[in-house]
DNA sequence: TGTATGATCGCCT
DNA sequence: GGCGATCATACAG
């Protein structure tokens, strides 16, 4: 193609850039598992000056991917029962990145719902944990690459004429107040609503 | 509609 | 030994 295509750049977002930068322009895009998934519709930015990140104390075995090249995934075990799903942001060393927290589902569904053992489509990707299963995620993902197989992310087609919520993140307990939840405005797919 | 609790892993104190 | 970037279930009101 004839724009630039820079390597820490998927789908016209550059993730060398804050994780809240982002974060705000994950909204909206498409994002699929072995082409299982559906549109980004809830994001939060973590960083390492951030007391709520797994960054902020700097590397650990289990955080090395966010402290790794952008635009890869990083992976982690929730309360020892969910795999979550980052995406890394910034350059390597820095430790930012984007938990994504919910999708539209749009691609996939019955692989989904069976994943899920679920029927309702409105909580089958509405939080990072269900997210997670839906997608089939595992620590395996961890570190791989957004722009190849079995990942991909895609932009929406022009006009981007949805507006996009900002609020406090879920369920941490430092850094409470940072406005660094994302939402798009009026999905029903949300982990919860904005206020 | 809200509040409590168990599941269960990795890291920190 | 405690505490999460969580979620499903069980109860009370």
């Amino acid at each position: 193609m004839l724009l630039p295509n820079f390597p820490n750049s998927v789908a016209g977002i550059d993730f060398s850039a804050a994780s809240d930068t982002v974060a705000r322009q994950l909204i909206g895009m498409r994002l699929l598992v072995h082409g299982v998934g559906g549109v980004i519709v809830e994001t939060e930015a973590y960083d390492h000056e951030d007391p709520a990140s797994h960054s902020f104390s700097g590397p650990t075995p289990r955080n090395a991917a966010m402290f790794g090249p952008p635009a890869r995934l990083y992976v982690y075990r929730s309360y020892g029962i969910h795999w979550c799903l980052n995406l890394v942001c910034r350059e390597p060393g820095h430790g930012a990145g984007v938990l994504i927290r919910a999708l539209a589902p749009t691609e996939g569904l019955e692989l989904m719902r069976a994943r899920r053992g679920l029927d309702n489509v409105r909580l089958l990707c509405a939080g990072p944990g269900r997210l997670g299963q839906a997608l089939g995620i595992d620590r395996s993902f961890n570190g791989l690459r957004l722009d190849a197989p079995p990942l991909a992310l895609i932009a929406p087609g022009p006009p981007r004429d949805f507006a996009v919520l900002t609020g406090p993140r879920i369920g941490i307990s430092k850094a409470v107040d940072r406005p660094w939840r994302f939402g798009l405005a009026g999905s029903p797919f949300l982990s919860r609503p904005f206020r």
